[in-house]
DNA sequence: ATAAACCCTGGAGTACAGTCTAAGGTCAAT
DNA sequence: ATTGACCTTAGACTGTACTCCAGGGTTTAT
């Protein structure tokens, strides 16, 4: 078992941050000590690793917990009712992925383009990029 | 030339958004008529399109306003400083394209674990389609 | 045994990204 | 010529996601 700051420095995020996550419902430490300490699992530590993964791929703290919370849910749930929701993400994440390879296509053409020497880069810019895109 | 309502209504986006762009640098309409409204040009359509698709993968105003700095400075700035700035930028957009494809397999697992029938979805959960990765 | 390093709670403060309101000017259609 | 839909600015307000602080208790190392 971790205590909050072993956590924090496993997930590099800030003992604040873990306990703001608690208060909206995101991570709870499956257990306390005697000094009420926050003991955390190794299953807590996934679930942060599955979290800040989230976050960076542009989900909200709201729509992570509506992720995470189909594990407390389940036993109400049918699986026809939570493949749904999944789906939905899937191609929520499809979009983003279809964005972020949009982004990609445009810093490299951006470089390519980019003699990389000394001379003033009077044609590098990242509309011209775009704009050479067929999208 | 449109006018500010008709560029919000191409880009899905408020009245206030773009002038709150344009308060912190992202875009600035190339020409105001007689009475001071602000008229865009074909390049800002291009320009709103970036910001919104750099927006939704996670990039924040503020990396954005580098991202298009670059057409700024380009005259200032050698082809050598602005590929290594973009070969940075190149960088966090892999990382990002790692972890929204984690998340992605993660929904799929999750997805194809799920019978799709009307039983209670018992071992329907995120962190097990998570732990049953390799990574 | 005592100081440093950790933990607790509650609440205030901050940065970012809008969003809304007030008070007014402009434009197009009836 | 006047109504309604648009535009202007400045500034207040909101929601999200932290981040910091005060005032206290606990644990660990010397």
């Amino acid at each position: 078992m971790l205590k909050i700051g072993e956590l924090a420095a496993l997930a590099s995020v800030s003992r604040d941050t873990l306990r703001f996550y608690e208060k909206h419902g995101l991570i709870t430490p499956g257990e306390r000590n005697d000094a009420g300490y926050r003991l955390y699992s190794e299953t807590d530590v996934h679930r942060i690793s599955f979290i800040m993964g989230a976050k960076e791929v542009g989900f909200t703290l709201n729509e992570i917990h509506q992720l995470l919370e189909l594990e407390v849910t389940k036993d109400e749930k049918s699986c026809h009712d939570i493949k749904q929701f999944v789906d939905a993400k899937i191609s929520i994440v499809n979009q983003r992925l279809a964005e972020i390879k949009r982004i990609k296509k445009s810093l490299q053409t951006l470089s390519s383009a980019c003699c990389g020497g000394d001379e003033p880069a009077t044609h590098c810019t990242i509309l011209e990029a775009l704009s050479e895109q067929t999208n």
